[in-house]
DNA sequence: TTAACTCTTTAGAAAGAGTCTATTTCCCAT
DNA sequence: ATGGGAAATAGACTCTTTCTAAAGAGTTAA
């Protein structure tokens, strides 16, 4: 249903333009997310990654996930209490999170403005601006 | 630095208010967290009610910040990836996220309004909006 | 080629938040 | 007093995430 990668020497070509060592797992985890705008937590990339007959570690997915986070080619969500969800689509954007069936969206950028960015608590800078939209309804999760 | 209790008839009457059945140990956190607006784990909770002579478990102050959650006494703040925060403050309002130091905080809602509301995903209903503004900086958390 | 070195991966143990279960306790109506 | 339903409890358990100690890969230097 979702099996298509990203090429090889485009994960490649990510990898080394955020100086990260492309190393098999990194290539195959990256091919796996930036095959298209996605949402995964470290379970779902563990999963499809093993699917592909390549064997990688949990251990290697988290550390994988967190430096590719620190690295800026994706974006961690935290919106769901049981985990993290991992964002391919780094573009800025916001999120619809459907608290009946845990499903993840995006919300069109230009549908979605604030007003003004509030004055941040003294000594503080800013990082970023998450908006979730819970929503409630259609079915449970399909998986 | 932090031990006034709202008083026992308060916490009783927010209680029957909402068709709680105020029990010894509900009422003793409700004291706890309508004493002022505020944000608390499931642990600070406890620690903060044993430490005032009360012996509650950890089981009941899970079933009843769950119960309050959806009585509509307090609100869940999803933010930080290793615990629920409760907020006793349940008028409509958005936060700031220190991520250096955890700490949560209230934003004045004057102060941050959404332009609109973007259509939902069909079939979907609006359950809430919540707003994060994560900054750095500052002391590490005092704990 | 081998040795040394650094970086990465790995299995599995460990940590921590939250849930579940079986039992006991509480509270109230009779 | 007693019976019965609601609530509380200890502690086992689940699940995500992190840690640890050891093995593997790749690179450079002799
Ligand atoms: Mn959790
Ligand atoms: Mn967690
Ligand atoms: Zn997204
Ligand atoms: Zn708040």
């Amino acid at each position: 249903m979702n099996n298509q990668l990203a090429s090889k020497a485009e994960a490649i070509r990510m990898l080394q333009e955020r100086d990260i060592n492309p190393t098999q797992q990194r290539i195959v985890i990256a091919q796996l997310l930036f095959a298209r705008p996605q949402h995964m937590s470290a379970e779902q990339v563990l999963m499809n990654v093993q699917d592909s007959g390549v064997h990688v570690s949990k251990a290697t997915v988290y550390n994988t996930l967190s430096l590719f986070a620190e690295k800026g080619l994706v974006k961690e969500v935290i919106v769901d209490p049981t985990k993290v969800f991992y964002d391919s689509n780094i573009v800025p954007h916001h999120h619809f999170f459907n608290i009946d069936n845990g499903q993840l969206s995006d919300i069109d950028d230009a549908s979605l403005q604030l007003q003004a960015m509030p004055q941040l608590p003294d000594g503080t800078q800013l990082d970023g601006v998450d908006v979730i939209i819970r929503v409630r309804g259609q079915q449970q999760a399909q998986a």
